[in-house]
RNA sequence: GCCCGGGUGGCGGAAUUGGUAGACGCGCUGGACUCAAAAUCCAGUGAUAGCAAUAUCGUGCGGGUUCGAUUCCCGCCUCGGGCACCA
């Protein structure tokens, strides 16, 4: 009989819909799973053979779990807002409501036509009103929230404690008050500017050459009024968090780089002639004896009063050109420094000379105090700029680690040393402070102390993070819930959700304005006083959807609420999260920020969402290129016996791995494959690969490997004649437990593609041994369940069950049946394995040592060589170490 | 430049993190069945030498530790990802 997957799939899917298999159990007594997929954003392409990889994975834990007794949540929708419906709307005319519609069909159609265990019912859509209505909701408890850093959390504005001077100011002075605390706030910005899509976007969403991320052509910087998130706030806390957390080291890493914390102190110098101090960061307190000159940024507000007549226009011809710079031009181009003196002389804290003061664009406002002091013996970027400008470069520290060559140089400040090493030249007997021959670590201790004693100085942190800019000029966006009244005030509108109106002009203005402020009759509010107000026209990002879906998933359907408090408190946190490395500080970050927020506020019980997060690797696929490296499309690749050939020129062609292109012909629709070789294989495929965690190309051949599988597996196992055996064979027993055993373990470690090999060797070995027992055939058809469902459940029925295997309980080991009797230990001479030697498993050291020497095979090795020594690893080996 | 991952047969990848390197799958070779092919089944398949038993070499490169190293240490090469004038 053929394995008629064709009709076995439809035939399973079919019933799963119809006997709703999957809607998520209400037992609350049972121990929860929460496994959560990174939803789609539902593009007009379909689903990418990406998808269902991560997808497939999650599905495997989600049928593992149930059967292991969980109540399991695993639910699916759709990040449906973003750029390409607006596109497309402006290219065609076509509403993004529904193209959005359409894509989300295609999408669904797909997921399902692969036999994805998901509650359907808990389906959830970011654009639906419904569901932005709590997205807007949470938008306000973000507005109305403030950062109290004594207790280290948020807390509502209306506990905000105002001071009296502020409120002896009256109400708008109380209001801007306020609004300087809260976590969302309305701005003048510096922003990215994105002069293609016409629109701003996030620091996290500029590519490191300067490019948006979306669309891939050049921001510029551009001052806008914009909505704005206070995400540094909350800096500390989403550091100290990542430790709690089961994620992969990796995208740990990347947090914490984005987050940026630095230690370090804040030094105030003097200025010459002036009754003023300029305050800098550093993270080299104890280099200060080595301080030469100072840089502000052109942005420092004592720009002004710093320079002196003489240096005014040179100064203000430097900032204006700065300021025309984009950041670009600012870091990635300007390898060569640039920058004047301002006139003015500052006075080094410890050795009381008088330092200039300089202007450059290499110091940036917007972290630490946007000055610094320069220290060119041993900070790279200051030593380059005082080579330049001839200023004098004084070593304070001995290199003592340095080559010989390079500490003279170093000494006589002819290089830059940033290393650890002995100080020098680092003592004022008049100021009290001498740190000469300490080390980096105590030098810092002892300078800080100093700093600190004297009033000059202390220990401070700095974070790279900055503000999230949280508006975009878009129409396919949640709107803001926010009324801009006439003279001046800000308020929210209660009355959520706020729904996106129709339009049919969607282009946004050159100069910023966003589509919305076509929509005349949604824009303009009169409030019951007669007052006036406009609407605000921005509309939120994409993250915004995503920051907290997996929340809703828990009570999608709840009007009243956001979702159920009891409902949130049994299922939170996510278990495991599975999606790709992309989103590792965007939507991750993001997310956690969020959480916290909601969680200070008493509105979820945990402090993070995600406990467990993976990332898949991305599918990659063959490709082929010349000698030249010039890239073959893929139809005109011929393969004669491994060898790769050009079918029009004959040039011999190399294989590399490449991302899918439409370009190179290389792209898998997985509708074809479904078609071809059934969504089981499909599954297994995709498993098959390669570790999940691991980017792997696409080969055609091995889809046809684990299909072969299957079809063996059916021709097998579906022949109710083979499974007609009165008692198990104790190898096939044996080896049933230990394939129960191998491929529980490696599903709770994600590690399929070896859970799946271990299936294939059980289904080689009965194929070979021939019969095997009714019982052993359903235990099969139950591990093998998680990875190809539908021929499982085609197996289970065949064997006389009615009902779905879901949920039948997953075998159990029996640990006896684990133990070997014997074991043959591979017996190496000097470290070579040489032979193998069948022993009882219950001997002691001593005697295998005794049975290796009385072993006949052990005589031929040992030719009159004499031996030192036998080392045995019980079970494992046996080493004879001879002369 | 800095921070993470990788590098194992012709290919995708295994190896209980110090104990038989190459599981499983693909591909290839030979055989069975067939008029023939496909499908299926059986056997073989890291390299070199040998009829063979077997021997030598072999996990990016060079050293080291160890009875024993794909695994640990030191120094490189290389591919991928992230960050980058953050003081």
């Amino acid at each position: 009989m053929d394995y008629n997957f064709w009709e076995i799939e439809p035939k399973w899917q079919q019933y799963w819909e119809e006997h709703q298999t999957f809607k998520t159990g209400n037992d609350f007594s049972k121990p929860k799973y929460y496994i959560l997929d990174m939803f789609p954003y539902p593009s007009g392409a379909g689903l990418h053979v990406g998808h269902p990889e991560g997808y497939t994975a999650t599905d495997i834990v989600s049928r593992y779990k149930r059967m292991k007794g969980f109540n399991v949540l695993h639910p699916m929708g759709w990040d449906a807002f973003g750029l390409p419906a607006e596109q497309y709307a402006m290219q065609t005319g076509t509403h993004p409501a529904i193209t959005t519609r359409n894509n989300c069909d295609t999408f669904r159609r797909q997921i399902k036509s692969l036999g994805l265990s998901y509650d359907w019912s808990r389906e959830i859509n970011t654009t639906d009103p419904g569901y932005y209505k709590w997205t807007q909701w949470i938008f306000t408890r973000l507005y109305n929230t403030w950062y109290d850093k004594e207790l280290k959390k948020g807390r509502p504005v209306s506990e905000l404690p105002i001071p009296d001077a502020i409120r002896a100011q009256g109400e708008k002075a109380v209001r801007d008050y306020i609004a300087g605390k809260r976590l969302a706030y309305y701005d003048n910005a510096q922003v990215w500017w994105c002069p293609s899509c016409r629109t701003v976007c996030a620091n996290e969403e500029v590519l490191t050459d300067g490019s948006h991320e979306k669309c891939g052509h050049p921001v510029n910087r551009k001052n806008l009024k914009q909505w704005l998130l206070r995400i540094p706030h909350y800096s500390e806390r989403l550091l100290e968090g990542l430790d709690t957390l089961d994620w992969p080291e990796g995208v740990k890493d990347m947090q914490r780089n984005w987050i940026g914390k630095s230690s370090g102190a804040e030094v105030d110098f003097p200025l010459q002639g002036m009754d003023e101090i300029l305050r800098v960061y550093t993270t080299r307190p104890d280099t200060l004896f080595g301080a030469t000159y100072m840089v502000v940024s052109p942005e420092h507000p004592m720009l002004e009063k710093l320079v002196t007549p003489e240096f005014r226009e040179t100064v203000a011809a430097y900032s204006r050109a700065a300021s025309l710079k984009s950041d670009l031009d600012r870091t990635e181009l300007a390898k060569e420094k640039t920058g004047v003196f301002t006139g003015t002389y500052a006075l080094n804290p410890v050795t009381g000379l008088p330092i200039p003061v300089w202007v450059a664009d290499y110091v940036l406002m917007g972290y630490g105090t946007g000055a610094i002091m320069a220290v060119p013996a041993h900070d790279t970027r200051d030593f380059e700029f005082a080579k330049k400008f001839g200023i004098p470069v004084v070593c304070i520290l001995d290199p003592l680690k340095a080559e010989p060559g390079l500490r003279e140089q170093v000494l006589a400040g002819d290089a830059c040393w940033t290393e650890d090493g002995a100080y020098i030249r680092s003592a004022n007997p008049v100021k009290g402070i001498d740190i000469n021959g300490l080390n980096k670590e105590k030098g810092i201790a002892t300078i800080n102390q100093w700093l600190e004693d004297h009033g000059l100085g202390k220990a401070t942190t700095n974070y790279k993070l900055r503000d999230w800019l949280f508006s975009r000029q878009r129409y396919w966006g949640e709107p803001f819930p926010v009324i801009h009244w006439e003279d001046g005030e800000i308020t929210l509108d209660e009355s959520l959700p706020v729904v996106l109106p129709e339009l049919d002009v969607f282009e946004p203005g050159e100069g910023g304005e966003s589509p919305l402020s076509n929509a005349r009759e949604w824009l303009s509010v009169t409030g019951p006083d007669g007052r006036k107000g406009r609407r605000e026209t921005n509309t939120m990002p994409q993250w915004a959807g995503s920051c907290w879906y997996y929340l809703r998933f828990i009570d999608p359907r709840n009007e009243e609420k956001i979702f159920d408090p009891q409902l949130e408190q049994y299922w939170m946190p996510v278990d495991l999260y599975i999606g790709g490395a992309e989103h590792a500080v965007l939507h991750l970050l993001y997310s956690r920020f969020w959480h916290k927020v909601l969680f200070d506020l008493g509105i979820v019980s945990t402090d993070e969402p995600f406990f467990k997060l993976f990332n898949q690797g991305m599918i990659l696929a063959f490709a082929y290129e010349t000698a030249m490296g010039a890239k073959v499309s893929s139809d005109l690749v011929e393969d004669r016996e491994g060898r790769f050939f050009h079918k029009e020129t004959g040039d011999e062609l190399r294989q590399i791995v490449a991302k899918m292109s439409k370009s190179l012909k290389n792209v898998i629709n997985p509708d074809d494959v479904v078609k071809q070789y059934g969504a089981d294989s499909l599954r297994l495929y995709e498993m098959f690969m390669g570790p999940l965690d691991e980017r792997k190309p696409w080969a055609e051949n091995g889809v046809k490997g684990v299909f072969n599988f299957l079809n063996r597996a059916h021709r097998f196992f579906a022949d109710v004649s083979n499974v007609a055996g009165e008692t198990e064979d104790p190898e096939t027993e044996k080896l049933l437990h230990k394939t129960i055993h191998r491929v529980s373990q490696e599903i709770e470690n994600l590690k399929f593609n070896t859970a799946i090999s271990f299936l294939m060797v059980f289904n080689n070995h009965v194929m070979k041994k021939g019969k095997v027992t009714k019982s052993t055939a359903e235990t099969f058809a139950r591990i093998l369940s998680p990875f190809a469902p539908h021929l499982a459940e085609e197996l289970w029925s065949l064997y006389g069950n009615r009902n779905t295997l879901a949920y039948e309980p997953w075998p159990e080991v029996n640990q006896e049946l684990l133990k070997e009797d014997t074991v043959e230990y591979p017996v190496s001479f000097n470290g070579k394995m040489r032979f193998k030697l069948e022993l009882p498993a219950a001997l002691s050291v001593s005697e295998v040592e005794e049975a290796v020497i009385a072993c006949e095979k052990t005589g031929k090795y040992l030719e009159g060589k004499a031996i030192k020594k036998i080392i045995v690893v019980p079970k494992k080996i046996i080493n004879v170490v001879i002369s």
